[in-house]
DNA sequence: CCTCTATGGAACATCAGTGTTCCACTGGGT
DNA sequence: ACCCAGTGGAACACTGATGTTCCATAGAGG
């Protein structure tokens, strides 16, 4: 019987470390091993049974990065609709990633590297594409450009959400506001 | 005859730390004061001559960012004009600090720390709510949400200009046309 | 009761970064 | 020629993080 990475007392504790990573190197990227075993409630010895290396532990966030990521997509289907209604549903699903938008945006985690293998960076892609064909998006932006304001506009609504001074629903609503208006066509 | 920190030799070996410090804390905020020495063309012992610690150093480099904070401040004349004027002055004016951007965005150095002995911070509120009272900016979103949404897009802005894929004028006007529609009261 | 699995802790060697000291070299100014 | 401020390099001790080994313990299940 092969050991089941996801269930059971092993799949607890792994799942355990790999949170708190997340929570831990989102706050400070260069963190200790040990900070992030006690953020876990784990011994530096248990953490290192499951991840023998610090490249091991990171290479492990990012695999779970780039899951959350190709769900959120799949969650905000965006091959349906007007580009920028995709976007917007894009804007939401991603913000529920949490401390994982802070590891993508700080590059402990790479975008593109945990985000092709699910497809998601291709998935985006299409989306302003097709956003800018059937002229939901303002023409005058590149793709590079409105993906940018998609990500920083992100992070900028986790930070808020994070220090929890603003009501999680205004945040989204201003969020979804002001990219819409950024990223939008004027009108004709 | 008191050194003066600015002019001659020392002067210009301090700036030159100084300059290598923020280039590299930009690209990477862990690395060794080796690395940053290596960058200023100049040996390590030299580099603990002039800030005997790493945090002396930091705290230089904080300096030398609030300075040039207030210097973007006062050329941009924010409480001059309408509010979103004001503020897309500021955009253009903060584009010019380059990588210290990237070090007050990722926390290196504190914006409210190094914006605050020069009146910065302040000077930034009272362009928001003077834009809110004259109507210029977009009443629905706040006073820390207008601010954010600048800082978000000026660190997007620079870091299209870092990596060059993309000509400097259409990344400021880009970002000048992005902020303006973000942060725009809708039309009446 | 015994066993097996998962765990935490102690101890250890190793390594990189830090901060310090000391010495030798250079170039400009007298 | 001399002096001297400025510098670079070698060497050192110290610290904290890392990765490893070994052992003791707790708990579930036979």
């Amino acid at each position: 019987m092969t050991v089941d990475l996801e269930t059971g007392t092993r799949g607890r504790t792994r799942k355990a470390i790999l949170d708190a990573a997340v929570r831990v190197l989102a706050a400070d990227p260069g963190a200790s091993l040990g900070q992030i075993s006690d953020a876990a409630d784990v011994g530096r010895t248990t953490l290192h049974r499951y991840f023998p290396d610090r490249a091991e532990l990171v290479a492990a966030v990012m695999q779970e990065a780039g899951r959350r990521l190709g769900d959120a997509a799949s969650r905000a289907r965006l091959d349906e609709g007007p580009g920028l209604d995709a976007l917007l549903r894009a804007c939401q699903a991603l913000l529920q990633l949490g401390d994982l938008l802070t590891l993508m945006f700080t590059g402990v985690v790479s975008i593109e590297t945990c985000g092709a293998e699910h497809g998601f960076a291709q998935a985006l892609d299409d989306a302003c594409t097709r956003g800018l064909a059937d002229g939901t998006l303002d023409p005058r932006l590149t793709p590079s450009w409105l993906q940018g304001v998609l990500w920083s506009s992100l992070y900028l609504g986790w930070s808020e959400l994070r220090d929890g001074t603003t009501p999680p629903h205004e945040v989204v609503s201003q969020l979804l506001l002001t990219v819409r208006k950024a990223l939008a066509a004027p009108a004709a």
